[in-house]
RNA sequence: GUCCCCUUCGUCUAGAGGCCCAGGACACCGCCCUCUCACGGCGGUAACACCGGUUCGAAUCCGGUAGGGGACGCCA
């Protein structure tokens, strides 16, 4: 039997953090298994859903690089069908007509919680004749659920999980206006979209015994489940925005890359043996969704952090430099020229091994195309007292002459140092601060060779005594 | 309140009766490398929630307790 997974997630916000999760384990499962992994819009809430909304889930997925099959199902578009299967049950005497209103039910609810009784709907219209109705109330139908027995779900996650029919109720399946409601939706579209595989957060537990029920009284086979636990904040309850319960658009603005996000959202809540840089591909051999742990995990900026700092060290130069410049662009103002970029490119391999995210990379990248005069921090100032100045002015005439390497640099600079009996610290920080215009760099030799005989000595020339 | 689920270092996890006086990673603390900051290398602190039981032997099996989470809508 071939796989068929779905991500359906409800356009009221944007695609979060837990939603790119359970969209990760779908998407992985599905290329392991060589399976079709469907993309479906749960709109149904007509008030709370938006167009805003189901472009960021769009956007969100397609950054994170989870490519869908086939065309986006929007499922409100598949309302009529949904209704005609309500009337099916209807006719079928597994379902019936309930006249109670609203607020009938709600007082209902509110007796049952004050004399502390489970909040379940009473069965008022389950065997009474529809011809007591009162006049002028449009019936919701509800579902005619076992009431004795129970409901088992052999989750691939969660294992066997039973419980006692008398604990579920009658639930709405159509509304009094005619339209479907989530759990029979969910049926149909997931039977008539063949998917063979329910993977989801486990908040979703109990509806998939309420799901079942409806698929048996359908007679339809009932999909596979897999409730995943849902991803908690540092403090242990439920994911704030504070937390990081951000659209992954956040992430992106941060400064992570899609692939250490990946990695990172795998590895909470699974693991393989030791491992810890899960590339994507070893990730779709080796996932297994029945190895998904059922505890609810914790998310850490701090290991996110370490990882995109991996993944950051090991991507190309160029592509770094695409990601970089646009934020550079922001903070400077302006446009970065072919030259300017040229020099990040050169840049970049003294420059990622420093960073952990995007956004610290354009930072430590900034000094590099700063124009001239470029901005000192305190730091920098402080060090480039009358001393140090001077040094770094004596330096100037044998570097207009110097081989430009940064080993030829070094060179220079240490043979220097130690005519004069100082340690070359004593004359690379002046000429970090000069060049950098703060107390941390890349290698300052590299940067001078990246920077350019010209550049460098100008930098200089900003910094130093003018010569008589 | 009712039902369901969970519980190994601060965090993510390995562990499916003896290989575990519990392994890895992040974070943290030392040391090394060193022109700064990183990267990297080496080392360290740190956990089986608790109580009973089964067993020659339990982190692993069973029961209870405590704590945490989720669900109880004509929302999805």
């Amino acid at each position: 039997m071939s796989v068929v997974v779905r991500f359906a997630p409800s356009p009221t916000g944007f695609l979060h953090i837990g939603g790119a999760r359970t969209a990760l384990f779908n998407w992985l499962f599905a290329r392991h298994h060589g399976g079709r992994f469907l993309l479906r819009i749960e709109d149904t809430d007509r008030q709370r859903s938006t167009k805003e909304a189901v472009d960021a889930i769009v956007d969100g997925l397609s950054w994170l690089e989870l490519n869908w099959d086939g065309d986006i199902v929007m499922q409100f578009e598949r309302a009529p069908r949904h209704a005609a299967v309500a009337r099916q049950l209807l006719a079928s005497g597994n379902a019936y007509y309930c006249y109670c209103t609203p607020d009938e039910l709600e007082a209902m609810r509110e007796k049952a919680r004050a004399e502390g009784r489970p909040v379940r709907y009473d069965g008022t219209w389950r065997d009474r004749d529809p011809k007591e109705a009162p006049p002028r109330v449009k019936p919701a139908i509800r579902l005619k659920a076992p009431q004795t027995g129970e409901t088992v779900i052999h989750d691939h996650v969660q294992g066997a999980v039973t419980v006692a029919n008398e604990q579920l109720d009658d639930l709405i399946i159509l509304r009094s206006d005619g339209t479907p409601t989530y759990n029979l939706s969910v049926v149909v579209d997931d039977h008539d979209m063949g998917i063979t595989h329910v993977i989801r957060g486990d908040d979703h537990l109990n509806n998939a015994f309420r799901q079942t029920q409806i698929y048996r009284a359908l007679g339809w086979k009932v999909p596979e489940f897999a409730h995943v636990p849902l991803i908690h904040g540092p403090d242990g309850a439920k994911l704030s925005k504070r937390h990081g319960a951000l659209g992954v658009d956040a992430y992106r603005d941060m400064g992570y890359l899609p692939e250490a996000l990946r990695n990172y959202l795998l590895r909470l809540g699974w693991g393989h043996g030791d491992a810890e840089i899960i590339p994507t591909a070893q990730a779709i051999e080796w996932f297994d969704i029945d190895a998904v742990g059922r505890s609810a995990a914790r998310f850490d900026f701090a290991k996110l952090a370490n990882l995109n700092g991996h993944y950051l060290r090991e991507a190309p130069d160029a592509r770094l430099v695409e990601l970089v410049a646009p934020r550079l662009e922001r903070a400077l103002a302006r446009t970065l020229d072919a030259p300017e970029r040229a020099r990040l490119l050169a840049a970049m391999p003294g420059l990622k091994p420093r960073a952990k995210t995007l956004a610290e990379l354009a930072d430590n990248a900034r000094f590099y195309v700063e124009r001239r005069p470029i901005p000192l921090d305190d730091k920098a100032k402080a060090l480039l007292n009358e001393a140090a100045r001077r040094s770094l002015a004596d330096l100037v005439p044998a570097l207009a002459s110097a081989e430009w390497s940064p080993a030829a640099l070094e060179e220079l600079v240490r043979r220097s140092t130690e005519a004069r009996g100082v340690k070359l610290g004593a004359v690379a920080q002046p000429l970090r601060a000069a060049l950098a215009g703060s107390t941390s760099s890349p290698p300052i030799f590299e940067v001078m060779a990246v920077l350019g005989r010209d550049e460098t000595l100008a930098r200089l020339g900003d910094s130093t005594p003018r010569r008589g």
